[in-house]
DNA sequence: GTCTATAAATCGATAGAC
DNA sequence: GTCTATCGATTTATAGAC
């Protein structure tokens, strides 16, 4: 696959490729990587063809680097845990931001889970680095907090994996959702999720 | 897309389209439709690509039945939710069944996901149609539960989202939880699991 | 830089021998 | 029923004019 270079570009050159990639990521959240076909993001962005294999090598290339942006914005929120914020509030805070994430960056959400779900092949190395990083980092802190008694005791590893799972499943399975749903609780999705998350969450962490 | 059509078969005929099946559902769970070829299915099962095509008249016709049959499969344990057990008894049991689906049937599981994650273009109907039949019904009995006090009050569409959620991230998502544990944790992942999601599930319903 | 035209590769599906 | 060979369509990527 396609190694990510950083290269000199010109302004126009920098805006070209982000009229690309945001149609990419578009597409390629649509119907995968091997869904996509050139000729989809070129007609989403009004470009033909060979003018983005102009900006770009490759489709992998243009995959490679919708992805690595991604990725960067997907782990940002989880390093924002405060140690020295009030324990519940934090990991609700954290909570909510995820499920806000879910409701306005779909595509994203989407792109992510097909790249896990299909292996990783190119985020492997993200996983088992950064991400691994500042995940046990919070482990490490949800234990001070459950053993200062701060928080009812958990697993803090599956508890950061039902936060992940619970929120990202809006996005991710919207389709199934919004099919389940009729017309008048489809219009209130995020608030009922919020409030069944929120309560969720405090009944299972909080200490008597 | 292709319509299923109940055909007479011979035996061979069904065993062979079979083991046409378990190769297609292997390479479509981990490729996608369109990552998937006919070659690689071919050397999956051993066989050939024209005597594949012997069996199945195209590609989505495959495809088209390994999800059909897998539809079925993941709408039955919903069902056995009895309105005769003990509520909270009933929906645990719901829990480590999905749990169980989630180690055992993975590849069902990343198809499955796979598919909606897309847009369900072959699914929609069912989504629509017999799962929302069962997932109303469902619902319909939560409520009962909650307004005879033996639950604590919660949204039932949403707790079965979170149930949906949290138990086949462990099946869609293996790869980002294999990578952020270590060999100690991994090797009991679906313990911890289990423990931690009868843990969070029965706090967040026992009524006091 | 952007286009048309086309090369090159991949892949679904078929023809036809056995 | 199964195979080899190949067609035809799609799609990535390039050549070369402007």
């Amino acid at each position: 696959m396609t190694k990510i270079v950083q290269i000199k570009q010109t302004r126009i050159q920098r805006e070209k490729r982000l009229l690309i990639q945001k149609a990419a990521l578009q597409v390629f959240s649509e119907f995968g990587l091997r869904g996509a076909t050139l000729d989809k993001i070129a007609k989403a962005c009004g470009l033909t063809k060979p003018n983005i294999l102009y900006y770009y090598s490759s489709k992998d290339e243009i995959y490679a680097e919708v992805l690595q942006s991604l990725l960067e914005e997907w782990i940002r929120p989880l390093k924002d845990i405060s140690e020295n914020g009030d324990p519940l509030t934090e990991i609700l805070k954290y909570v909510k931001k995820k499920l806000t994430m879910s409701k306005t960056k779909k595509q994203e959400s989407k792109l992510f889970a097909t790249e896990i779900l299909h292996g990783a092949p190119l985020t492997q190395n993200i996983l088992a680095g950064s991400l691994k990083e500042t995940v046990d980092d919070k482990v490490k802190l949800l234990n001070k907090w459950i053993s200062e008694e701060k928080i009812a005791p958990v697993d803090p590893y599956h508890l950061i994996f039902s936060i992940w799972s619970m929120t990202q499943h809006y996005a991710d399975f919207d389709v199934q959702v919004y099919s389940l749903l009729n017309t008048k609780k489809r219009s209130r999705i995020f608030q009922d999720a919020e409030d069944f998350l929120l309560t969720f969450f405090t009944r299972c962490l909080k200490q008597d």
